[in-house]
DNA sequence: CATGAATGAGCGTTCATTCAT
DNA sequence: TATGAATGAACGCTCATTCAT
């Protein structure tokens, strides 16, 4: 789906606005005004505010089925060299749409419009099939532990990301670093995150 | 601060329905109707929609303060077994509200009661002060790493909880677990965190 | 059903409207500002337009049913006679409520909401039954024709009424009545009314 | 005025859309897209809403006064006969073009548009004069009543039609007549009201 | 000549809250 | 003390119409 340079601004005010006010506390009226467009275009272009957040989520994740089955096929990467680059892939993903992460992991907690909810669900699927396959493969070569739930291991990635996201004012106030620039502190926290999240998948993974 | 049955009634009521339907999706007369009392009663034992919202934060938090303190000053154990304790305590109580966790965490993103939002902020610092001088203490022992961020510790507990809770549902489906009740299922899904939050814990906390 | 003043207040403007705007041409707005009440007022009490509209019907025909049964049993009148009686209390029925009349003929036209068509149908079919009887039993004693056409006889009647309400005015003009009062012309009218649909059912249902 | 075949679409569409809702309860967007046009052509070819409905009342009607005029002029028709082919005239245009009546009457009613309804006046007027010369004219021949209440004697037509088209369905039903193809039933209905409507017709003006 | 894009105004409805009783 | 009645404000949405192209 292409969107217009007006199309496009209702998403972005939509987004920001879903993501700090939630689905309900975010006025069509909010977002027309924040978009710099006429009330009436919502509904114009859209539908209506669910078809809106529907057309966010789509034009928020229509791009990211793709990368993942890619990292499956490359052979080029032993097992576990594969897991820390879909550590990359996903954190990378997530800290560039935080806005948007939010507005998911709140969706999946209340409003629970059927459409996003069903492709949030195909989503973790999918997720789910290509990380099991790779861990399976992993397990195959000797590598990984035979008994991984990854449930629990995804719940970790996303769960750590989510709550660093929510966290991030107080973490950088805690360590001090209200000197740094708003893109330094991010790159931080992404070293962070990444160094983090591999150790514990690597703790799941791999036997001592 | 002591409630009475129509009081409790409606803030039952107001947990359930923010959980499902997030603060702005309940409407008063939704909780109202719920609670079995007039729509008025609301406004009048607690002032406003927010004021219950605040109230019913109170009620489920203040019992809580106490707790971790406790553990700490218990000389009876070894650091580890302090933080497995630790563990013990919040999955429990976490997986022992569901309803009221998932409120917690979509107001940390959206509607942001500046009243709630403080006292959310004074309970993390005082689960961090606690838990720090815990890890201190293990580290001066010499059995936990030099360099350990709680910050992204408590993230990897609470985000792990709070993904699990979410994706129950699934979880349940793709283990096929259906034919569990729904207490036995509760019960698996705890001990399969209690294990799985642990062996992370153990990876953060202790050199290999 | 009991309706308290600001309740009458509003059936009393939404007749008025209804009859003057149609359903869709009269707002909510238009209806309370008409009866001197909020607009929240009207969903308040009605639920919605629409119910309002049903409640409106209901009101206005609730008390009309017994009356034409009421009719049939009275034994001390000759068939022609009880036709003329008929025909006296519908035109002294309908003149009384010219507004709601005009809102009950363009229902059946446009708009048709089911609840109120089913309703008219109700009506209808009562209203055939008793006059259908009411013919028979003239048709026994041998003051009859053999074949009445009911229907067509019931929407002369109707229809005759119903376009000398439409056309009063262009009536008035025409007659040069204007120096008439509002009341005396209505009596007129009426006794017009009267005397022309009484000729017609002769004609229709006497041989001559 | 002639109408290039787009503008005949509309018109056409406006007429069962107008018939079937209402002026107020059909949309342009509805009526554009049932004559398959952009919604901006109506106010492009037409002007607006309102000016729609006029053109429709115009291209429906224009045809229909000389008609009228030339029936007064036959000298080979005896004064009874000449009603009676009015009654034809009427009935047949009428049945004909219910859609577009159902329109009128309600216009009639409500909306109010002045244009049509100042057309609708002239119309009446015109028809009132033609009629009222016809009977005079069998008045002189002594063969009518020497007191007729034309605008009555009309009423009781177009009310009795108008009450027929109204209640065909019930009529139907109420007769066994479902077996009967749409066409058969129009044609019987056609019948039915001539030999009625000509009947009462005698009757206002033949005195026995 | 014809139309997609756009809009201000208004729609029916629901909201949280107030207040007289 | 408890509540039915009532309300102003705001809700999401649709309306007839305009206008640049």
């Amino acid at each position: 789906m292409e969107y217009n340079e007006k199309q496009v601004q209702i998403i972005e005010a939509a987004e920001h606005l879903f993501a700090t006010k939630g689905f309900e506390g975010a006025s069509v009226r909010d977002i027309a005004e924040a978009a710099g467009v006429n009330i009436a275009m919502i509904s114009y272009y859209f539908g209506s505010k669910e078809k809106l957040m529907e057309a966010l989520f789509e034009e928020r994740t229509s791009h990211v089925r793709l990368r993942v089955e890619a990292l499956l096929k490359d052979n080029s990467l032993e097992p576990f060299e594969k897991v820390e680059a879909l550590v990359d892939d996903y954190v990378e993903r997530i800290l560039g749409s935080q806005q948007f992460h939010k507005i998911i992991v709140c969706e999946q907690v209340i409003n629970k419009n059927p459409v996003i909810l069903k492709a949030v669900l195909q989503l973790k699927k999918k997720n789910m099939e290509v990380i099991s396959k790779l861990i399976k493969d992993g397990q195959q070569k000797g590598v990984f532990r035979k008994k991984v739930d990854v449930s629990l291991m995804m719940a970790t990635m996303f769960g750590t990301i989510t709550q660093s996201i929510i966290g991030q004012d107080y973490y950088r106030e805690l360590n001090g670093l209200e000197s740094l620039s708003e893109k330094e502190f991010q790159q931080l926290l992404k070293k962070k995150l990444l160094a983090h999240i591999k150790l514990l998948f690597k703790a799941i993974l791999i036997e001592i």
